[in-house]
DNA sequence: CCCTGATTTTGATCTACATCAAAAATCAAG
DNA sequence: CTTGATTTTTGATGTAGATCAAAATCAGGG
């Protein structure tokens, strides 16, 4: 969908918006493998995927954990570097080719200052990254993995068909035999 | 600590920003065992603890799951509920008698407006929430029960002595029983 | 097609922590 | 103090998922 259609259906856009957003975003395509934000680096823009597929992880002792997947429709960021300015501790990764938006911070402001209804970007954002993050804390905590794997599976059927399974277990906060152990009884 | 000298170790405190926080801010005190913030309530406010002990907390399958504990010179909100304007799913509760500074959320906003370098409060409440969730998202996927008591100790030592065995190993994801025994053994 | 490297599966074993249950210690109020 | 309630400790047992290792499958370039 293209970041247009997903605004409008999520908040009125006004022709003077829809001029506004059209001068402070520009669109960006990206390869499979590339990647977006690098750790170390400041991340300083908001992406929506128009098509395609992100991941954002990070090392923890030498291993790759995937912290987040954004499919289409989806907002992708840093979003602690993104909200504090701080250096990014994670990568932004391409997983198939996209299409993507790109908002600079900077620009968001202008939006939230002249058309306070964009301020739903942002408690979209905050959704995404801190509810998000929330929900998985707890189901580390009270769920088992099957049950975490069924619920990533409800809510995102053709992940697996999309990213590697590695990927999809670190996600889940288990290693990968475990993961697969878990698909291969019904 | 009050407020007035925590934001002046902060940031410079101009006399129009302190005349600002004047009339932006009001004290609060609360008595020990006293909710603050009732799950199903929005929580409009942001507080900052001059001294006392808050915990956010939560009932999971009809146990309680302390979220969070904010001692002096923190602050504390129902994070998600405050910045989204959605009802909180938690309580605020006040293990010790506490002296606040409520801050309302539309009152931040005009600070923001007005005097930019009051922004580092969001950032601070962002990392505060943020940042401490995913470190311990990590800490419940990386570490063992011990580490993440020993590190709950070295960051605030005095803890054990202010709240609850149950409170705190609620907050590390074990169980009591667990906990006990980490203590037990040195 | 075949080969090579990556990804996924399968197997055997080990362990941190949960659960259930009861005893012990601490607290708070008459 | 005494007593009942709450909090903490101790004990016995069970299990989800980790780890290590090897086999099997898959994918894409020559």
């Amino acid at each position: 969908m293209s970041f247009h259609s997903y605004l409008s259906s999520i908040i009125t856009v006004s022709d003077e918006l829809q001029e506004a957003f059209y001068k402070l975003t520009h669109t960006k395509e990206v390869k499979k493998g590339q990647l977006l934000v690098l750790a170390g680096e400041r991340c300083n823009d908001i992406y929506f995927v128009e098509s395609g597929l992100l991941r954002g992880y990070y090392y923890q002792e030498e291993k790759e954990i995937t912290h987040w997947f954004a499919r289409e429709d989806e907002f992708a960021t840093c979003f602690y570097s993104f909200i504090t300015h701080v250096p990014s501790a994670e990568f932004i990764e391409a997983i198939e080719p996209c299409e993507l938006v790109q908002l600079p911070y900077a620009n968001l402001q202008k939006l939230y200052a002249s058309f306070p209804e964009t301020e739903r970007i942002g408690r979209l954002l905050t959704e995404a990254y801190y509810v998000k993050l929330e929900g998985r804390f707890l189901g580390l905590q009270f769920t088992t993995a099957k049950e975490r794997y069924d619920d990533l599976m409800t809510h995102h059927p053709q992940l697996l068909q999309r990213a590697p399974l590695g990927q999809i277990a670190s996600y889940l906060g288990i290693t990968q035999e475990t993961l697969s152990r878990i698909r291969a009884k019904q």
